[in-house]
DNA sequence: CGGATTTGACCCGCGC
DNA sequence: GCGCGGGTCAAATCCG
């Protein structure tokens, strides 16, 4: 069942007080001392194996992120090695966990000690090329029968070919902790959709990236475990920079509070807003102020957490679960 | 009025 | 083959 989550990051986001921390308290997978940290750590022996990258061309955070291969990475952005991320992040708080789990390379056991820092650095999307339950284009002979000429546009993301199985878009999750469903994440979203989802009482959202052409659609949703948690899950990469006409241009505030320090930008194009984008708890930062304790404090411990669709963690990584049963 | 959301129906893959 | 569950569509509705 673990057919996906190749990647899968849980933040936890503690803000403590308002704003500034935000972007102190930007600890991707920080120096955080908490033991879901520990436990990412854990993760990052053995039984990954198999739940490593597929895509060796997707070994880094960022180029799932934004669909790139070239040096748009993380690390690169923030003019960190998977080694040193800790500089970067060294204004990392000790309260301020963010848990970020990965299944893909970096957690592949590859090069990852027991440093989460370095995790996130290395992560890396899943990249599937040929995925078996690919639903997200489908045929609809309805429509088709009603019209298919002007609609052909929209047909042509779905209908590709009866036997041609549809890629499957490397996704990764995140585990937020956050009062608000839909976290701000720089992007455009329309809803299109909404499903219970069986064995829990929150129903999952189904949003797909307003730009044209852009074929990134991310699901989200809340843990029933702990209804506290939000896991949002991205899938596909966008083609575009983040709109700029975002609330509170928070790009901005982004590109300038965390790319100034020791962000030696590679070549090539890079949307660091991008990474910090996919981090939703940053990123609310700038939208979601109002909001009085938009933050809890502490995150159930992702044993406990259940993922969508593919059961526990542990059973996806099952060493970093010495024993426990559901 | 246009864009976004809601929501029931539909499609599809998978397991039994 | 059938039922289930997940994902998507699109008409209806909402909202600024």
């Amino acid at each position: 069942m673990a057919e996906e989550y190749r990647d899968l990051y849980y933040h936890q986001p503690l803000y403590n007080d308002r704003h500034d921390s935000a972007t102190n308290g930007f600890t991707f997978s920080g120096s955080s001392s908490s033991a879901y940290t520990q436990n990412a750590s854990l993760t990052a022996d053995s039984s990954f194996h198999n739940l490593q990258m597929l895509d060796p061309s997707y070994t880094r955070f960022t180029e799932f992120l934004h669909g790139s291969n070239d040096n748009n990475t993380l690390s690169g952005a923030f003019g960190i090695s998977r080694t040193s991320s800790s500089e970067a992040f060294s204004r990392v708080k000790d309260e301020q966990k963010s848990v970020v789990v990965g299944t893909g390379d970096f957690v592949g056991g590859n090069e990852t000690p027991a440093t989460p820092n370095s995790s996130i650095s290395s992560s890396s999307a899943e990249v599937v090329g040929n995925e078996d339950s690919s639903k997200n284009q489908k045929e609809n002979p309805m429509k088709e029968a009603m019209e298919d000429g002007e609609d052909s546009s929209k047909k042509e993301t779905k209908t590709k070919k009866k036997g041609e199985k549809k890629q499957k878009q490397p996704r990764f999750a995140f585990m937020t902790k956050s009062e608000v469903d839909h976290l701000e994440d720089g992007y455009r979203w329309r809803k299109y959709g909404q499903k219970a989802v069986k064995n829990s009482p929150y129903p999952r959202s189904y949003y797909r990236c307003t730009t044209q052409k852009c074929p990134v659609k991310k699901r989200v949703e809340r843990s029933f475990q702990d209804p506290s948690i939000v896991i949002t899950t991205y899938e596909g990469q966008h083609n575009h920079h983040v709109p700029a006409t975002l609330r509170g241009n928070v790009a901005g505030m982004l590109s300038h509070s965390m790319l100034t320090p020791s962000l030696s930008l590679q070549d090539g194009p890079i949307f660091p807003q991008d990474l910090l984008l996919q981090i939703p708890h940053i990123y609310n930062y700038g939208t979601a102020g109002s909001t009085s304790n938009f933050y809890q404090q502490t995150l159930t411990p992702f044993e406990q957490l259940q993922l969508p669709d593919y059961g526990l963690l542990q059973d996806i990584i099952p060493s970093a679960f010495p024993k426990q049963e559901t």
